[in-house]
DNA sequence: TGGGTGATGGACT
DNA sequence: GTCCATCACCCAC
């Protein structure tokens, strides 16, 4: 499933989090399991923006067993447990030791419905199979074995089929979940695509 | 070593 | 709108 299409490495290790949550809208993310493959457009995005962001797992130069992944190259998954129940995917960003991410919030599936379907319990298909970090990482199967893979191998990866998108076709928005964060929680980091079924909320 | 908490989702009123 | 399952993580003690 190898191609010409994945996103090169020079996409990840760009400096500038909020630009790279922006440029993954439209971009398809596959798993790929015991020779199941899984995909689907990313349609939300989140920036997280490492060391000073209040929101971030990272801010203050937080270094642990769970955040150190953040702190290496970008193009690898940053994978964590969330209210001890849900697995949340990001995509690392940056150059080694700037600790920035980019949660993927929403996918519309294109690739292996059923299995998706499957995954999640469900007999027919509707925005509940993938709107949400929590369902989408169930529908492609990713789980904390994922935490720190290459997103250009075999297991998981990125590309880019050639949907493009201007200015107008995206939504800015704060971030979900973050009041913690204080001021920073009111901060124009949330991206979707305007109008898609698979956007958690408006 | 203990306890509060969280980048959520689903069930229910 | 409300409630809560469920547990790894983190930091104060």
């Amino acid at each position: 499933m190898k191609n010409n299409k994945q996103l090169p490495k020079y996409f990840y290790l760009q400096d500038d989090v909020q630009w790279v949550a922006q440029q993954l809208l439209g971009k398809v993310i596959y798993t790929s399991i015991n020779g199941l493959v899984t995909g689907g457009i990313i349609v939300e995005t989140e920036a997280y923006n490492g060391i000073t962001d209040k929101a971030s797992h990272a801010y203050g130069r937080r270094f642990t067993e769970r955040t150190k992944v953040m702190y290496g190259e970008g193009g690898v998954s940053y994978v964590y447990l969330c209210y001890g129940i849900h697995y949340l995917f990001n995509v690392v960003t940056g150059p080694i030791d700037v600790p920035q991410a980019v949660l993927v919030r929403g996918i519309e599936p294109i690739v292996g419905l059923d299995y998706m379907l499957k995954r999640r319990n469900m007999e027919v298909l509707t925005p509940r199979l993938s709107a949400g970090p929590g369902t989408l990482t169930q529908a492609l199967g990713i789980a904390g074995n994922f935490n720190g893979k290459s997103l250009s191998g075999d297991d998981i990866w990125i590309e880019d089929v050639g949907i493009s998108l201007d200015e107008q076709d995206i939504v800015v928005s704060t971030r979900i979940g973050v009041e913690y964060a204080k001021e920073d929680a009111l901060l124009p980091w949330r991206y979707y695509i305007k109008g898609n079924r698979f956007v958690s909320r408006k």
